[in-house]
DNA sequence: CGCTTATTTGAAGCCCCTCAAGCAATGTGG
DNA sequence: CCACATTGCTTGAGGGGCTTCAAATAAGCG
């Protein structure tokens, strides 16, 4: 249920990297412009293919991006959490937004419409600056990525997408990381059948590199999957 | 050797995106800030890893963009021509180049050092607006490339690869567009091996799809590729 | 306890890579 | 103009990695 942004931004909102270097007051105008949403897990923020009507800020949560390729199989492009801009590409280009934005874990939103965030935009370039280098990483994200998919065996993939996850969502504990996915999550990220990661994971469990369970893992070595992605 | 740019702008200047609705007065002042550098085929504008600290814009010819994975394999990202923007990701993040960029055919480019590329972009908004949609699009490109590559056999993947070649770099003739390329140039592009290349390529001649010789090719059955492209 | 869902494991097969030859087109020097 | 090297391409045989299909096991949940 969309309502007004609460008008004092939380202390975090002023390191957004969305909001680098602007001022107190034009942060606060450009919050009042936002309009806040919450969702439960499981909801759909958008559809691709939907037209790209809305920029959000992830608040709190985790946003789960994903693809429908041409052959059915869906495919988990990036999980986003507080501070990530989502619909940013699509908006910018007016064009429909190229993936599907569903909550994986119950998250809170901020939005602008499009044309209201251009005028945003020309009212307080600093945030223009920062669109142009929040949508120059995520290019930069997306090439890196091209690039390690090419070549590299499934376990190298696995040990990325792991890596991945747990930078992004997953829980520090004493001997490791948790992190909460199932074998198929761990499929889609990757494009590999979830056959094959579960051998995987068991190969790694037998060498001790982590604990899996039923959706979820404790990854105990994370610098030794750092060595098993890029080849070692 | 960089020299100038001529002050008065070639009429398709005001043509290319990064300079949609700038006037001709701005566009002047942009220009007479630019270098001109002309480049022969071989040669290299920058390489991947260098500080990245020019932005470059395509006047004319075909400069290619790759990457050396970790493995060292070498992938080819990307052809540039006339009016494409080069360097854009790495210059606004301050980050360094992300790929290699290799003149494939004399090339003509101007640029700008990143610094004042910004205070161009200040005096005249639309120059970033511009920017921002550019780096927009470049994103897109390279999601829906991470989308086609997952799953794709690899006669799906050479065939969106030469259908990219012919848009292009082809050149068409009375029956069909002819291609300039190696079968090593097509598995750099797609991370296959020449030998599947090769094997690919001959099963299309035999029916009749396309006329491959050697260093080019010619697509008889443009329509037909794209069907093979997305899976039928 | 039974039902559903997540995971494991095995066996067969296919696609693509690797390695090894050989061929064909294009230069190059005598 | 021909021998010969070079470069680009083709084709075959063998093997490995991942998928597919089938079945069994384990974990949660009413």
């Amino acid at each position: 249920m969309p309502r007004p942004a609460r008008l004092t931004p939380p202390p975090e909102m002023s390191e957004t990297s969305l909001f680098q270097g602007l001022g107190a007051t034009a942060l606060k105008s450009v919050l009042a412009a936002a309009v806040e949403t919450s969702l439960r897990a499981g909801e759909t923020l958008f559809h691709q293919g939907d037209e790209a009507s809305r920029l959000y800020l992830v608040v709190s949560g985790v946003v789960k991006l994903s693809q429908v390729a041409a052959n059915g199989t869906q495919h988990v492009l990036r999980l986003m959490s507080a501070g990530d801009v989502i619909g940013c590409v699509a908006v910018f280009n007016r064009f429909p937004y190229p993936v599907t934005a569903s909550v994986e874990e119950d998250a809170t939103l901020i939005s602008w419409a499009e044309p209201q965030f251009w005028h945003l935009m020309e009212d307080h370039p600093e945030l223009m600056t920062n669109a142009l280098r929040t949508v120059g990483q995520r290019t930069q994200e997306f090439v890196a990525r091209l690039g390690e998919v090419n070549g590299a065996t499934a376990e190298q993939k696995v040990a990325r997408a792991v890596l991945r996850l747990a930078r992004q969502a997953g829980i520090k504990e004493a001997d490791g990381v948790r992190v909460g996915m199932t074998r198929q999550d761990l499929a889609d990220m990757t494009g590999i059948t979830y056959f094959t990661i579960s051998r995987i994971l068991s190969d790694w469990k037998r060498r001790e590199l982590v604990e899996a369970g039923r959706r979820e893992m404790l990854v105990r070595n994370p610098h030794a999957l750092l060595l098993l992605s890029d080849g070692s």
